[in-house]
Parts: C-alpha cells; structure tokens; sequence
DNA sequence: CAGCTCCTTTACGGATTCTTCACGGTTACA
DNA sequence: TGTAACCGTGAAGAATCCGTAAAGGAGCTG
C-alpha cells in the first residue's frame, strides 16, 4: 500500500555511508546529483523545490512541521506568517502531478503540517454526475 | 525512451579493457580517435568540446556539476565566475543540434548543472495548463 | 606578415528562481 | 450556520542563473 522507502548507500561498508538514493513509489531521489527520476524521466527541480522533496521523502510518514521544514530547507528560524514553505510545497506538487499524475504524494494536515507518501490520486467525483 | 548507452571495449578479452567507443542516441564518440559520428557524419569537434562531450557522454543520465566538468576537461580547480563550462555547453549545443536537429542531447539543471541524455527535441505535448 | 582556428574572458539580456503579498477557498468548532 | 484560523496558489519585484555574442591573445601555416 502507501509506500516503502527504500535507501542505498553509495558504501553499504563504511561506516560514513550516507543515503546515496531513494527510491519511494515511482520517484527515485539521487540526493548527491539533484536529481529526481520519475518512472525514469528526469524531472527539473529548483534547489528549494528538490531540497524540500528530500526532507519530506526522508521522513517518509511522517507528519512534518511547516516549522521543522523551514529550518531543514531554508535554515534559520521561521518568521512568523512566513508561507514559503506553503508556497513551495504548491510548486512541488504541481511538478510531481505533471509528472505522475495518478499518484499524489504530499498530504496536508490543518494545523499539523506536511506528510509525504505516494498514495493513488482519487478520483473525486463531481455532485453532478450522480457519484 | 530516454537514453542507452552502449560502451565498446578495444579489446574486451583484456583486463585492461578501456571504453573505446561510445554509442548514444545517434551519436558515435569514437574517444581513441577523438571522432564523434552523428549517424554516420563526422562532426568537427575543437579539442575542449570534444574532452567535454566525452566527460559528460560518460555519465549519461547524471546531473553535473559546473565544477567537476571544469575539474574534468580543463584539470584545476574553477575560478569563482569563471563560464568556461557554459560558454563551451553552447558550442557543442550549436554543433550537436545542426547534427542531429530532432535531438537533445544536453540539459540544464538550474541551479544544479548540466545533463547529457539523447530526448526528442520536441515534445508534441497537449497541455492545458498553458505555457 | 596575413589569415585561421582555438581558447579565454567579458558583457549584455533573457530566463529562472526566490521571496513576499494578497485573495479566495477550506477546515475546525462553537 | 457563522466565524476565525488555516491553507492553496497566482502574481509582482528583486535577485540569481544561464545563453551566447564578441573581443582579444596565442599558436599554426603558408
């Protein structure tokens, strides 16, 4: 179901291994590089917008804070009524939807925050076609 | 799709093998020889375009850096400011899209670096997000 | 020397990104 | 249902990034 994160390491034998790769549905995120592959197409992210999809992908899940995103991607404290990072998870959602559009990954929880998953995209039936 | 890239070995029976010849999308990156064919037809290639068609071709699919292509064909560390990299990515752009007009070959990552992957240079896409 | 090509560097302008604001829709709750 | 907080996102302006024309020097050839 939703998903499972898988993680490579560039060295699984060192003890330095960093996450190199991830892959969660059909994106495949290549932390070193920038780069993020869906279903094997490059997709063209800004820095912000690829930095943001590597916080919420690491913390596949997981209901993530505007508050901790901010500081994670922007670093430095969030100002108060900052919407940036609303404002980026806008343009991040509508680069992943063009890209895959039968999955959404970025769910919003009022007054909680931000959880990444890739979950099918639901079909919401309008009231005038008798649903 | 996007892109394969097929590495022919001079002499694949020997431990020593190196990567001869380059084989992606139509192109032939004979490196030996420092010829590259675009189905068929030589290109006249300077030697700093070639080093830096060969660095990329290389790693096909992989975003690069600015600094590592730098690092790669001139050898030395880049001057802060220095556009060498993307002075050259335009010349060999010019000469690889008066080859092979219906592709393209190199791509920029804003932010991030450049792209070497064979795409079809347009995409006869209906979109209705405009733009 | 004259004429070429190649390489480096600079400069200009267009393209893209980032930040911030604003408006309207949505959600939560009494 | 009314209201206040919350959220999505278009858009504007500034900053940054990038494409590329062009100038000038080095080296090569006749």
């Amino acid at each position: 179901m939703g998903g499972t994160l898988r993680v490579v390491a560039a060295f699984p034998e060192s003890p330095e291994a960093q996450a190199d790769v991830l892959h969660t549905g059909e994106l495949e995120i290549r932390l070193a590089e920038g780069l993020v592959l869906a279903t094997g197409r490059a997709l063209t992210l800004s820095v912000r917008e690829f930095e943001l999809l590597v916080a919420m992908a690491k913390r596949l899940g997981a209901i993530i804070t505007r508050e901790e995103l901010y500081r994670t991607v922007w670093s430095g404290e969030q100002r108060r009524g900052d919407r940036s990072v609303d404002v980026y998870v806008s343009k991040l959602r509508t680069k992943l939807e063009a890209a895959l559009p039968d999955r959404r990954f970025i769910h919003t929880h009022p007054g909680f925050g931000y959880r990444f998953q890739p979950e099918p995209s639901r079909f919401v039936h309008t009231e005038t076609t008798g649903g």
